[in-house]
DNA sequence: ACGTCTTTAGGACAATCGTCCTAAAGAGCT
DNA sequence: AGCTCTTTAGGACGATTGTCCTAAAGACGT
């Protein structure tokens, strides 16, 4: 088999216990016994566990990148693409209700950890944020767009983490609802659009 | 030195580890070095790692129930209390920035390790949940009373998320004093008062 | 000062951790 | 079939993990 081909295994059986078990709690034998390999020849593919790490943040950033470019490439209006964003927190509730967000609970961890990699695992968030203002902008709220992306990504965590605690699927469907709402409440901001409102003004 | 005394010290610095470092993260020796014992003597106060998190556990849920209950018996009115809460993400705004809620980030860690004191660790959530439910029905909300307090936790929740992964106080800042300007919205629920609505209908 | 109960230090214990080496099996080209 | 380069299994390595034992030191009433 392709040493390229075991390298993709090996990074995603490890995103997955990552992400269920903590990057600390799994181990290379965890990771070898999902694969099918012998613990000892990791190192042929990757030499510490930190570049394991680093290649399942990697393909994190660039499948999270895809997806969002897929949904900005569609036809739908820009608060329909946020309302995308925030029915993840349906699509996923199990995994979320079980093992939380897979992104700031990797953070977290990393933060705890003060692991060198923690920065780029932010990027992560950031790659949402940055999509997230791009469509409030697009709502016309170029001058609070990143403030709006921040109150979003700011409320699914919450979501998530409280998911996690009590595992109510009640409590996640009303809270999405209630986001909606707020999103759908939103108008654009006429300081951004100062020419018609001295139209307005006449 | 008596054994109580050695015990709380025991407690309280495997809480602090646990906080900054995780549970999974921290051993037997890094607690041994913070209280200055040795690391076996450890099994004369406590038989396994599992006995500290629960005296941990134990000792958080008495320290925030004495500091909900000072609060609630304070003559403050049950809007201030609230906003006392929510202000507790400036108070502790550095080691939330650094390391988390230590509420969330226990939870999610024991969940991810399917751990037997999760259940008890999310009692410090309902701690808070049932807390200001209280509160907001004394704000006259008592038929939605949970729903808000459930809200409330799940937007801390998400402030510390995102000021662990930013680190940035102006966004805390800002989701604090949304948070508050909600607060201010809200209003006693007609529906609670049906008496004072037929009055008003007549 | 003595005897008793409490608390301690220090280390043994098997298991597991991440890391690293080596020898052999496998794959592909000639 | 033979040669070469890639990929593998298996285990050694020192360190560290949580747990547990034992012998000695400390505290305290008499």
């Amino acid at each position: 088999m392709g040493a390229a081909t075991t390298r993709l295994q090996i990074v995603e059986a490890a995103d997955r216990l990552f992400y269920e078990r903590g990057f600390e709690a799994t181990s290379f034998a965890d990771i070898a016994a999902v694969v099918g390999l012998s613990r000892g020849n990791f190192y042929y593919h990757f030499k510490t566990k930190d570049e394991i790490l680093d290649g399942v943040i990697a393909q994190r950033l660039s499948k999270t990148k895809a997806m969002l470019d897929a949904w900005e490439a569609g036809a739908e209006a820009p608060g329909e693409r946020i309302r995308s964003f925030i029915h993840m927190l349906i699509m996923n509730q199990t995994k979320i209700m079980a093992f939380g967000c897979p992104v700031g609970t990797l953070c977290n961890e990393l933060a705890k950890l003060d692991h060198t990699a923690k920065d780029e695992a932010t990027k992560l968030f950031t790659l949402f944020r940055n999509w997230l203002s791009r469509q409030f902008a697009a709502l016309g709220r170029e001058t609070d767009a990143d403030a709006l992306a921040m109150h979003i990504l700011m409320r699914s965590q919450g979501v998530a983490a409280l998911a996690t605690a009590f595992r109510d699927e009640a409590f996640v469907r009303r809270e999405v609802d209630d986001m909606c709402l707020w999103l759908a409440v939103q108008r654009p901001n006429l300081s951004d659009h100062p020419e018609s409102v001295s139209i307005q003004n006449y």
